[in-house]
DNA sequence: TAAAAAATTTAGATTAGTCTAAAAATGAAA
DNA sequence: TTTCATTTTTAGACTAATCTAAATTTTTTA
């Protein structure tokens, strides 16, 4: 098996791998909150149990191997976060770190069966798709809010931000998932935009629009 | 916070501790699958952070802070057991691995809610107590089946020995907890109980008579 | 109570993961 | 296309946890 620090980089190179092809040392250093020295080093390992693509300097793709893994790992960690929030009332702004320990647990019976017993859900507490035993999800179709146009409508149904202060935000506002929202007016000086919300208007930031996600 | 071993360690001693006063080397050694060297090792780092009374060939004992800690960590294996069995079906002698990574998960917050969630139980699925979140709980004052007299009575509410070849063999023999046994015949030779369940007599060997726990 | 046996500790290595500082490769700009 | 900035890698060191082998302390026993 592999060690709760590789279970770490394959999760994050597959984040990262969402918004470019290849991802760089940097990229992972970053997002890991490590430096590119022990990156680099990390990232030889994993090439050498070819769960990854690498060659030096040229950045990295997760192999075939390293990709089940990865989803291996994303799997346990949103169906923890549906646990949580769906049977234990946590709040979806207090999920991520408790996940982020749980997601490691060995176990497959446990998640399959935690899978089993909350019904198989499609999606964690943020939207986000939550894969199958062998890694199949089927992404909604998402637009970031600030794409629409005047007038047209969209269903609240994932974030593309998930720190807590923007979670807790978009609570307080009452901006969650499965809420409807029709876009009455952009502001043209700051790109703001006015929401209808179950009768009620409501303004947004162009940061906040840009980072909440909707269906059509 | 402590790391992983440092949980397993305190966790080893406060279980031998219930056998002995002091606890020893190589006690821990045997117990954790070590070596004894390893073990000094990390008595000293134990003894530096305080958790633990350490002179050089005396032995330990758990300070009240590393009691805190040793029970903080029974009180997730316990409470993930039950947790494992009563809500995803886990046979009794499956659970063990699994609640040995659960109990490590730091969050406070999630043992307190899931406890909550499953209504405060107050014994394991082997009948071991579950401590409060204060470190309290109360014990059922338990005997071998070997220690009982002929023609007495009791309730089975625990095992002294959690391997799952010998849970197995209970539940194979539907000796499990709950159940009224009446001893019928103790065999002079060889020390084997006669025991009658639910109107059947059922043969039992010295070994499983010591091992199997009963109230009355 | 002295010698032998057992238990425990120390000494010195090893592995995984990390770091800083310096060197090397890449890519951008003049 | 040479120089400069950026990125990445290497070199060497550190910490936590472990090990083997040797040394030391305690306990047993004769």
């Amino acid at each position: 098996m592999n060690t709760f620090t590789e279970e770490n980089y394959l999760k994050a190179i597959y984040h990262l791998s969402t918004q470019s092809e290849s991802v760089s040392t940097n990229q992972i250093a970053a997002s890991l909150h490590t430096k590119a020295a022990s990156v680099t080093d990390m990232l030889k390992k994993l090439a050498d149990k070819e769960l990854i693509n690498y060659a030096r300097y040229q950045g990295v793709t997760l192999s075939v191997k390293g990709e089940k893994v990865a989803l291996s790992i994303v799997r346990k960690h949103r169906l923890w976060e549906y646990f949580l929030v769906e049977k234990l009332n946590f709040k979806w702004d207090e999920v991520h770190e408790v996940a982020e320990e749980l997601e490691h647990i060995s176990s497959y019976e446990l998640v399959d069966r935690l899978d089993e017993f909350m019904g198989h859900p499609k999606f964690d507490p943020h939207g986000d798709p939550i894969p199958d035993k062998n890694g199949h999800f089927k992404a909604h179709e998402l637009k970031p809010v600030s794409a629409l146009l005047v007038n047209t409508v969209g269903i609240i149904s994932g974030v593309r931000e998930h720190s807590p202060a923007f979670l807790q935000h978009l609570e307080k506002i009452k901006l969650v998932i499965g809420k409807k929202i029709k876009v009455c007016d952009i502001n043209s000086y700051d790109h703001s935009i006015t929401l209808l919300l179950e009768d009620e208007l409501l303004y947004i930031s162009r940061d906040v629009a840009n980072n909440l996600l909707i269906t059509i």
